[in-house]
DNA sequence: GTCTATAATCAGATAGAC
DNA sequence: GTCTATCTGATTATAGAC
């Protein structure tokens, strides 16, 4: 066979610490410090145990990525099914850790053709899951709209919340409340009847 | 003194060079390609004259940066005082290259305050001329809306274009066309009477 | 599954000659 | 202003013992 080398069970208990300590340093100092010294040294492990479970750090990388985006599309469901809808897809887009970590992931697409393909592909089932529910909701008559498809309504919420969240990380807010407050109107307003 | 390190002038043409090196790499690889050889290479020069011309990568860095930030306040500032200001100021905001290199400083910005400061300050720049050259257009009556205020604009296009052009850079096109469709109409009736 | 040991490479930065 | 040479430390990854 052409690999030799050995790799650690999938469902090994120190698999999912390796992930864990993965994820909180890409979250605390963005991907550049995700090597395997100090993921190892975050989990109590020694380093060469990251290459004992993951082929290589991309893998590790791939592996925090699959978690959280299947965790967002679970999530997202569930706000999408229950009772108030877009306000509640609001507030999940507006989760700070979910961007966070979305935006670390879009910073090493550049470079790792194998990441970028895995965000793209999970981002569209995202977007299209979001518009086949609302538009959905617009069938039933539970949305209402004169100018906006579902289509755009998504770009619209992805976008503010991506953006805004962003900048608060930079410590700047001009404009937030404002943006905040008026999604909410805009909100409220589509979830009434016309 | 403390340091007897030599500098090179800050006008030195092998400054500038390195600077546009150091952008390009950025742009195409994203900010973790960066490193003192490969600038050095791409600039047809040897490595250690990036740490004679600039005291840290951090400074390198900066230079890019603050370079790149003056200019595209400059071209905002020509936006926003054209006779279209509001579909100028969204032709700029969808520049790929300046929202590219942002998202990179961005990231950066995770780890490094001095970076993170000195985009926020140019954020903050950027943001308040937006919001009062709209609100002057508002005042003028050169510009109608019942819903929106200047904050809420400005923070609406930043978001919507910054994300799109991400997206793009994914591969990842759902719902552009009909938002930049809707994006337009919405400018035409904003510069419109009331 | 975890360890020690090691290989090979790359990084930032500095000293000193020219 | 640019060069050679070098230091120091970090990185990914592998081999093989236990």
């Amino acid at each position: 066979m052409a690999s030799p080398r050995r790799l650690g069970a999938p469902d090994a208990k120190n698999r999912t610490v390796l992930i864990d300590a993965a994820e909180q340093l890409m979250l605390e100092e963005g991907y550049a410090a995700v090597t395997a010294r100090r993921v190892a040294a975050r989990a109590g492990l020694k380093h060469q145990l990251v290459h004992y479970y993951f082929r290589a750090m991309d893998d590790l990388l791939l592996a925090v990525f699959r978690r959280r985006a299947e965790q967002g599309l679970e999530r997202q469901a569930q706000a999408l099914a229950s009772g108030q809808p877009l306000r509640a897809l609001w507030q999940h887009s507006t989760d700070t850790r979910d961007t966070t970590l979305v935006m670390e992931f879009m910073g090493l697409a550049n470079t790792r053709e194998a990441i970028r393909s895995e965000i793209a592909r999970y981002a569209e089932r995202s977007r299209v899951a979001q518009v086949e529910a609302l538009a959905g909701l617009f069938a039933e008559g539970r949305l209402t709209s004169d100018a906006c498809s579902p289509e755009v309504l998504t770009v619209l919420l992805t976008s503010v919340s991506r953006v805004m969240i962003m900048e608060q990380a930079l410590g700047m807010t001009i404009g937030h409340a404002e943006t905040a407050a008026f999604v909410e109107r805009w909100l409220r307003r589509l979830e009434r009847e016309p």
